[in-house]
DNA sequence: TATGAATGAGCGTTCATTCAT
DNA sequence: GATGAATGAACGCTCATTCAT
């Protein structure tokens, strides 16, 4: 390749070619993502993450350099998805710290339950990742749990919510939540939603708010 | 070489050596619990394990004829002691049952926390397991699950406790109790028991009792 | 890339690629059925059969997925091609049942003494080998016979030969033609060959044909 | 111990002692001969034999020095027992050649077939073993050889039998009298002395006898 | 860019052999 | 004499990684 093809590729050519890539590469993490999600670290192997996406495993290595950076970049994806979807619904209302907290609740649960039964891999058991993903799921997780906090915050603020310890609801909720997926995610439908409500309901105590 | 003699001396010696190998055994079992919990099934090789015993990988196989025979071995030691350990509180205790199940959950997490930062990966995320393990996962978690359960629909017959559900109510307190030892194990000494204290008054909520 | 280049392109480079797999599966193949011919299924490891074809261990299981599968594979070439080289011989002669018998036994023996000496582990001793091939083994031994017995039966009703029992003509015949290379096939040339005719005109007795 | 007790120990008490060493390496070389006669070389562990005998494998060890000893004395067993059997069969019988070379073929087949499905492995594939007992199978069989032969020869001389090549008639005859068990052990009773007769009369076309 | 092929380190498992008691 | 225990080398197999094309 000639270093003035070369020019010509670092400009125009490459912006569409850039996004070509930058879509690849959203496949390829997402497909991982998944993976990781519903086995685990360990036991996903490159071949399975290629044969998901119809390639071959080489191919892989066109992008990503190691396992290791695939499962950050799929762990990267799934944490900013989630906390995006959390922070849209919080946006789109408005209400008491109660009803605005059940709702954020219900909503974590439900992606949890429904589209990534997959994560509590991710964010229950961090130990299991490489040290790598290790800092990186700290700080994905710290992000989410602000969302919390300040709801939470504002409810004790409010005198509407009482509390042990902000930090240790988080936890605790936390941890709940993301194992939902084990007793949840087998159920037939009316069941299933019915069973996250209960979950929801069950967390809002640890706030000091009793079921209806 | 008589008979009698035989007697007197073949079957005494087996016995020694029985209790030898028993000892052996446990020895083993205990070094193996320690590591599957503290990294997963598949994260741990037996290379590992051999070597935490100043073995060689071949002379396991002289006690267990698998890894997952380990592992089964290794998950029922840890249930197992759990579980008693939490009876004899029990047995040894009386007053209302908030009382008591305050002292459950303390305990769990002291144990949890104390003495098995490990257990998390085995009772937390079972999928990671073998079928075989699966199954005896279930199952001593059903019967760990029995003495808060018992605690629990005991109070609200009583009027002490105000739940959504027993089964909810179950599941989120075990993942939380659980989880804990991932941000209490590596406290220092004061702060490690204010937290499981904390942690122990707002799971209470969840029942409906209200921090001190 | 558009489509009817990918038509022109991805699909010819497929069908050579094809081809070349096909070609190292072969050689693979063969060089296995050397192997396990010389010394039988439990004394062959795939160290020695990648080292056989300047290779790794590793690279044998990206053609098979398992040593039982190269074994069957191996068996299944050995016999095919012994096979097809007597039905060739066959085809292009005619005579008397006698003397086609005859060249059927020599033809045999010759493969077997300077092709194969391999393949008396393989015919001569099933019971050596996994279930997987036993029965594979069996089948190709049948067909095989039926050549044989087809041409004996052929005598038998022409009067020409005589037996006590066609299966068991064809078992001892069968038995002592594979056992053939123990004892020739180390033999220097002339003697050899002398050797062979020695082997065909004692077996032509099992049907009552007298030696010239 | 003493020198003194040493020399008491060598003397008489140690005649009786060494009588019971050799009773016990009778029988441990007696089962080990029918394990390797049963599943080869490679397929039979120290620990199957040992099992057998109810003794450990270490045990094995204070009576021979290694597996391929205790091999070798297996088969020296065997080849022994059998040559005196046949030995026996034709220091009690008079008749022409062909009635004895019939009676000899006759309980060389009922041995293999009904004592020693075994030993095909050791007679035939020799090859399967080390080096050490390579030489030593070659031995044993050429004795065994002695008895066919000279009787064969004995009938060849008498105008009896006629024959392409002793020798190959040897070889021949050996063959498919080893093989039989493959396709004779398995059969009910009165089917498998029928097998076993016809195998007799096939093999007696190989001197020339016609069937009856 | 993408592929097919190959590599090599590592893992679970087996087994002949050794040895203290 | 015999045992229980341990060893270490080897084997079948997996998989992340590399590379020529």
């Amino acid at each position: 390749m000639g270093a003035q093809q070369a020019a010509e590729e670092t400009r125009p050519a490459s912006a569409r070619v850039q996004r070509k890539r930058g879509r690849r590469i959203q496949t390829i993490v997402t497909t991982a993502a998944e993976l990781f999600g519903e086995r685990g670290y360990d036991a996903v192997n490159l071949e399975d993450v290629a044969e998901r996406l119809d390639v071959t495993k080489g191919s892989l290595y066109y992008y990503f350099s190691s396992k290791d950076e695939l499962a950050t970049a799929a762990i990267e994806t799934l944490g900013r998805e989630w906390t995006a979807r959390l922070e849209a619904l919080l946006a789109g209302m408005s209400g008491t710290p109660a009803e605005r907290l059940r709702a954020l609740i219900h909503e974590h649960v439900t992606i949890a339950v429904r589209d990534h039964p997959a994560a509590l891999r991710v964010f229950l058991v961090p130990r299991e990742w490489p040290d790598a993903q290790h800092e990186r799921i700290k700080t994905l997780r710290q992000e989410h749990n602000r969302l919390f906090r300040t709801l939470i915050e504002e409810g004790v603020a409010a005198g509407e919510f009482t509390v042990t310890s902000v930090g240790t609801v988080l936890q605790c909720m936390h941890a709940a939540m993301s194992q939902a997926p084990l007793w949840c995610s087998d159920l037939p439908e009316p069941a299933r939603s019915r069973a996250i409500d209960e979950v929801t309901g069950t967390l809002m105590m640890l706030v000091g708010i009793a079921p209806a």
